[in-house]
DNA sequence: TCAGTGACCGAACTTTTGTTCTTTTAGAAC
DNA sequence: GTTCTAAAAGAACAAAAGTTCGGTCACTGA
C-alpha cells in the first residue's frame, strides 16, 4: 500500500474525526473547507485515491457517501437481568427480555457474542464460585439453553441441593460430571435428573477498581 | 415520555439498522420508502416527533442530519503485547505501542478504560494465576503503572523470586501485603524494595469455548 | 354543530451536494 | 525543448435531499 500524501492523510484524518463527533461522515465540501482545499475536485480527486488505495469506501451519487475501512465495530448492549449466587435461584430470561430496553445493560464487543441470539448477563454475587474462577461483582455473559455439549460451561441449578454452579458439563451415562474451571478442584458427580441448565456461559467480565 | 406511534417506531428501527449496515444515517427519501411513507412531509413530521421526544437529533439542513441519541459507543482496541505467566518477566509496552497499528488487539467497551492513557493487554499463560481467579487464556487489560495504590490489583514482579504475579497491593511501612483475588488464600508479605510495579490491571476478560 | 388539533398527503421549491469538464501548473522523462 | 502525467483550480451542472405549504381526514371537546 503506497504512501498517503499529506494532503490524503489530513483527509483521512478529518473524516475520522468529523464522524467520531457527529456520527455521520463529512460532504465533500466540509471536507474541502477543514482541510484547506481550494476545490471540491480536488476533493474528489484524492478520495479516488484513497478509495483505491483501500482506505475508504465511498457510495457514488449518495451525499456523505464515505464509509471509512477499518472503522471499529459498536458494542452490543447485554441486558442483566439478575444476579448469580450460590444460594439462590439463576434468573432466567422471559420472552419479552429482548424487547425490553429499560433493564440495566453490560457493553460487550460484539465479537464476544457473534451472530448468538437469546444473550443475556448476570452480576454474581457472593465468593460462592471462586471454583468457577469468578468473583463477587463479576459479568457472565450467558446464552439461554436448556441441555449443553460436552465441555460447555453452564450455569446450573441442582434440584437436590436448591443450589446454584457454574461448571463444565459432561455427561457420563446417566450421571453428570460438573467439573470446576479451577482444575485443581474436585468435580461433583450428580444424577442427570438433578441438574437444570440454565444457560451456557459465553464470556466473563472484571472490572477491577 | 410518551410512547411512539408504530410509524414513529418503525422509522427509528429503520434508521438504527440502516446505520448499523451503512455507518450513515438514511436520507428521508429512503426512510420514506423503507417504512413506506406515502410523503417526505410525513417523514419530517415524525421525525420532527421524534426529535421532540429526545429520541434522535437532527441537524438542519443538512443532509442525512440524523443522530441517534442513545447510540452505541464503538469498541476501542488495545494492543495484546504478550503473556503473562509465573516464572517469565512481565512485557513492558514500549514507547511506541501505541502508534503501532499491526500488533494483535483486543476489542472493549469504552467504559471499562474510561479516559485512561497507556492501557494495553496481556494474555494469560498457563495456570499458575488462579488465586488471582485468573485462568489459562484470560486477558488481562492493565494501565502502565509504576506505583500502586493500597487495594489496586497490580502486575508484579519479584526480582528475588524471578516470579510474575497478579495480586492486590498494599503498603506496610517498608514491606507490602499481596493479596490474592481469592480470599480463601494467604497473602505474600515481602520487602517493598524486592517488587517492581508493572502495571495495574483494569480489566479482565475470558472468553469460554 | 363547529372549532381545534394531530396525522397525513402531494407537489413545488430551494439548498445542498456529488460530478464533470476545461485549464493550469510543476515535475519527470525523453 | 517537448511530451507526459500527477495534482490542482475553478466553474458549471445535475441530481439528491431537506423544507414548505395548502389542503384533507378523523377525532375530540365545548
Amino acid at each position: 500500500m503506497r504512501e498517503l500524501s499529506p494532503k490524503q492523510f489530513s483527509i483521512l484524518e478529518f473524516i475520522r474525526s468529523f464522524v467520531e463527533e457527529h456520527d455521520y461522515p463529512p460532504t465533500i465540501r466540509q471536507i474541502q473547507e477543514a482541510c484547506e482545499i481550494s476545490s471540491t475536485s480536488v476533493v474528489d480527486y484524492n478520495l479516488r485515491a484513497l478509495e483505491k488505495l483501500g482506505y475508504i469506501h465511498r457510495d457514488r451519487d449518495v451525499s456523505r457517501g464515505i464509509e471509512l475501512v477499518d472503522k471499529r465495530p459498536r458494542v452490543v448492549a447485554i441486558p442483566i437481568i439478575g444476579t448469580i449466587a450460590a444460594g439462590q435461584p439463576i434468573p432466567v430470561p422471559s420472552a419479552d427480555t429482548w424487547q425490553q430496553y429499560d433493564s440495566e445493560t453490560v457493553h460487550v464487543p460484539p465479537d464476544k457474542v457473534g451472530k448468538r441470539e437469546h444473550v443475556y448477563a448476570l452480576r454474581v454475587k457472593g465468593e460462592s464460585m471462586i471454583d468457577a474462577l469468578v468473583n463477587d461483582g463479576d459479568i457472565v455473559v450467558m446464552q439461554k439453553a436448556e441441555t449443553a455439549q460436552d465441555g460447555e460451561m453452564v450455569a446450573a441449578w441442582l434440584k437436590d441441593e436448591q443450589e446454584a454452579t457454574l461448571k463444565r458439563f459432561y455427561h457420563e451415562g446417566d450421571r453428570v460430571r460438573l467439573q470446576p474451571a479451577n482444575r485443581t478442584m474436585a468435580p461433583i458427580y450428580t444424577d442427570a435428573a438433578n441438574i437444570q441448565v440454565q444457560g451456557k456461559v459465553i464470556h466473563i467480565s472484571r472490572d477491577n477498581p
